[in-house]
DNA sequence: TCAAAACGTTAACAAAAGATAAGAATTTGG
DNA sequence: CCAAATTCTTATCTTTTGTTAACGTTTTGA
């Protein structure tokens, strides 16, 4: 994807959130760059400081921790969606997992210093800031509806739900990965997607 | 406590996140509001747009879904912390779950109205906007915290941890309302704590 | 003050999940 | 193109959790 149309679809992702004129536009470009991850390489890594958050226009990531010498995996990023480890990033201290490509990723990304300098802007930092809020709490509420999907839900009520819902989580993504993401072994997985199985047919 | 204080308590609050001088701090008061919430009385109901965000200035809460006719308790808040059902302050939308007094609660709270008013602000609109993008990343970052625990931690490793962090949850809160919010029945929480016991015996 | 409700623990049993290993099918990468 | 790695399922066994119920203790509220 050739870099116009990739910082079209960063354009097309904040205004989303708000609306800026072609002035406020040019402001931002020159903060922004173009980045390509290739497949299996890592866009974050634990005890390093996260500096970038991405807008990925092309491929997809995954976010995991690594416990017992084990990789659990808690999280994806895919098309028009952003990707950070956004707790090192915000708050400069050390990552605590890793986030690596599941394919070849080509990102916009902004750097901390960059986005803390548009955030000081004179023109356009009350409206950037007004984005970087709304952002926030898209994921906050994400983030929230999970919680709560954990605590009022079994694993077998969040995997239909994942079911209904049918992200590309389901097409694009090896079953053991989505086992933990919902919290569940993929053995256990399995097993749920076999007594569902029996039950609809 | 008296009106005076429970403003100063929230101004100290804001202070946490961005510094008022005087002058932007008068700008703010009249929109603030002080309430207070009697013991079982809710803060929010399934089913009616949650208007309002609250600071707790004493007192505590908590937040819990019905499900099958049982409360399941989620998460809790207590002195200068904020409360609201984010999800449906946020987005408009009808709330999915009731709020409820513990004690008896006083807060300063803040319409959805007044809040928009607030950001829209020239003169105070830019640092409440960095107010509510800090706030909302910092819950962010929390409930961040809190799924990566339901996904690389076991029921008794939760329990542990929240041991080891020990906070007011512990004192003031009932177990089975730990119990829910570690994402397990009262009965196996007894069971954990038995479990510890044994060991460190 | 006193009866009712709430709370925490324990027991017994059922259901579900974790751990480990094996095997078949598919994918990957040189 | 082919060997190696990955992925998913299944089986077996162990551990943990859920469910229900009972019991004493504490708290609550009229």
């Amino acid at each position: 994807m050739d870099t116009l149309t990739a910082l079209n679809k960063f354009r097309e992702y904040v205004a989303m959130f708000v609306l800026l004129d072609e002035t406020e536009w040019q402001q931002l470009v020159p903060y922004l760059e173009i980045s390509i991850l290739k497949k299996k390489k890592n866009f974050a890594d634990p005890g390093k400081v996260c500096n970038q958050v991405g807008l990925v226009v092309k491929g997809a990531v995954r976010y995991f921790n690594v416990k017992d010498g084990e990789e659990i995996t808690g999280y994806f990023s895919f098309e028009n969606e952003l990707l950070s480890s956004y707790k090192s990033f915000l708050t400069r201290q050390p990552c605590a997992n890793y986030i690596q490509a599941l394919e070849d990723t080509q990102m916009v990304t902004l750097s901390y210093n960059a986005m803390q300098q548009i955030y000081a802007d004179a023109l356009i930092g009350h409206k950037m800031e007004r984005f970087g809020r709304l952002i926030a709490e898209h994921y906050l509420i994400c983030y929230e509806d999970r919680v709560t999907a954990f605590v009022t839900q079994t694993p077998e009520e969040r995997y239909n739900k994942l079911l209904e819902t049918g992200g590309e989580v389901l097409q694009r993504i090896p079953q053991h990965y989505i086992a933990n993401f919902l919290g569940i072994t993929p053995v256990s997985l399995s097993r749920i997607r076999r007594r569902i199985m029996k039950i609809s047919a």
